[in-house]
DNA sequence: TTGGTTAAAGGTCAAAGAAAGTCAAACATT
DNA sequence: AATGTTTGACTTTCTTTGACCTTTAACCAA
């Protein structure tokens, strides 16, 4: 993506900065200062890209040498799946439900095919649909399913199964 | 032709930037400024001109560092798809979807664990909801993803990507 | 040692800003 | 008249900013 946002360039460094480590402590205010924004722009990264959907947890401390510890969380897929599966047991917006399959693609339960074409089916495009009709509402999906698969169809290249 | 209009001013504009390139990224803004025309005189472009029927796919992000990405498809089962996009301009069953991810599938357009996750995605048990509210369709949309992923753990395994 | 005060963090929230989307009316062409 | 184009008001979504709030370590006085 051409034009990042300062936000994409906060969630890029924090991001790296995680790398291979469990976790990082950072300060808000060094960190706002440093990329020249006001610190509530660093709790708006937090909260947009380090969610819990997306697999980290964000402890904190405020007072003197206060802190904000980003920490990437590790548990096993099945475990994973079954809080998933859990999480959909109720309403789920778009926004979520994606995060949800990012995750799973991060976990290598998916591939970026499947997460892509998952995406499509779950997308607004693809639901926001007025009237209740089953096969209304699925021909919706699999136009947005079609519609992916042209995309996809130029990027990755499937592999011969055996 | 003599007398262009100004959306074929911009047709050609956008179509020449796209050139060689798969894709371009444009700001709907400063096309309008350079162009001096009203924003959503490039929607209308868009939106006649670089249609799925002519082989573009259109993407785009508001807000902040917004963007609409203009993508090239590529022709190879095009036929095949747009044919089968326009059969689902209209409601279709679960039987006639199934057969279309078949088909698909028999073209290597998907690999067997995509046209599982699909088939999961629009199968009855996903969408016979009574009530139509999107997040809650698209939940169960969600779960039946997931149950099946986790079914595929066991039987295929998904090959890495470089 | 205790307890109060203070300054140094971080948190919240809503308003403003920055894109893009929609839709219908006005205008033009055929 | 019918179809295609242009325009602009209004909407939606995402980001940035700042004023104000809460928590807590550190310091200091009794």
């Amino acid at each position: 993506m051409n034009n990042k946002t300062i936000s994409d360039v906060i969630e890029e460094f924090i991001m790296s900065s995680l790398d291979n480590d469990q976790f990082i402590e950072l300060s808000r205010n060094d960190l706002a200062k440093f990329f020249s924004c006001v610190p509530s722009q660093i709790n708006y990264v937090l909260n947009t890209r380090f969610t819990l959907n997306r697999g980290f947890i964000v402890e904190s401390q405020r007072g003197g040498g206060g802190f904000i510890k980003v920490v990437r969380m590790q548990d096993n897929n099945s475990n994973f799946l079954s809080n998933a599966l859990q999480s959909c047991s109720q309403p789920i917006s778009f926004i979520e439900a994606n995060q949800l399959l990012e995750q799973m693609f991060n976990r290598k339960l998916l591939t970026q095919r499947e997460l892509f074409l998952l995406r499509s089916a779950i997308s607004v495009k693809s639901l926001n649909n007025p009237i209740n009709i089953d096969n209304k509402l699925r021909a919706n999906i699999m136009q947005q399913v079609i519609i992916e698969t042209m995309k996809l169809k130029d990027k990755t290249h499937i592999k011969e199964e055996k």
